[in-house]
DNA sequence: ATAGTAATAGGAATTATTACTGATAAGGAG
DNA sequence: CTCCTTATCAGTAATAATTCCTATTACTAT
């Protein structure tokens, strides 16, 4: 995988923060420092990006995957309300008992769905 | 929320399978017993179902939601050959420690991503 | 029956993402 | 350092999933 400076711009802003981005706002953000870059190369880092294990997906409710440069797992809480994601510590979850049953799991997603700190004030 | 036919039979239809369908697939199982129906319909049913609680939905990577007529809490397994949608218990999550912190947690989803039973040999 | 409300069909519009094409630049070989 | 190969790029067109819109239809209560 060929370092370009498209691909270290996403990566680099990706890890910057510590939130979850969808890929307009990446390519919004990264357009401050490459003006012309491509929504489509935006798209394509992000998707090789993920293949490498560099960056994790978020699935949420809404239609647009959100990207998340902090790879080690953990489980989100998206607020119903303000849309924000939150992380949390990860659990021990049910990966032995659904490998001893002859899956094997390479990764797992754990969203909860609900009201956040802030929104219930 | 009226019971109309159209209502009826998509629900009908999600809960005599147990297994996993997108908006398209469901159109065009209930287009077998209502030829007419339009996909919007399907669509707004689907919607309005998941908001009553009579169904749940299932994300995966792909771009397209599930929907599922069996509502009891559990963990999805989602098969990266071929694509097919187990189902497995659920195990005690991390609801109570995020819900200590103040935080209220409505619903979850677990997605358990790898290779299944099947598709090892 | 009639009016009023809510749901439907059908299709158009929107949004997120992917595919395509000629031009550009990363990285290795010499 | 320069050339060469090839992945990647920008820009645009296409696709897929979902939502929105409008005229029409069904149901409910008067």
């Amino acid at each position: 995988m060929r370092l370009t400076h498209q691909r270290e711009q996403i990566l680099a802003f990706l890890r910057s923060k510590r939130a979850h981005f969808n890929a307009i706002e990446i390519y919004d953000a990264v357009r401050e420092v490459i003006p012309n870059i491509s929504l489509g190369t935006v798209y394509r880092n992000l998707g090789k990006l993920v293949e490498d294990g560099e960056i994790i997906t978020v699935e949420t409710e809404n239609r647009s995957i959100y990207y998340d440069g902090y790879i080690i797992p953990h489980t989100h809480f998206v607020c119903k309300k303000c849309n924000e994601i939150y992380d949390f510590e990860d659990e021990p979850h049910s990966f032995k008992a659904v490998s001893d049953k002859g899956f094997d799991v390479d990764k797992h997603r754990t969203v909860l769905y609900g009201t956040c700190k802030n929104c219930k004030k």
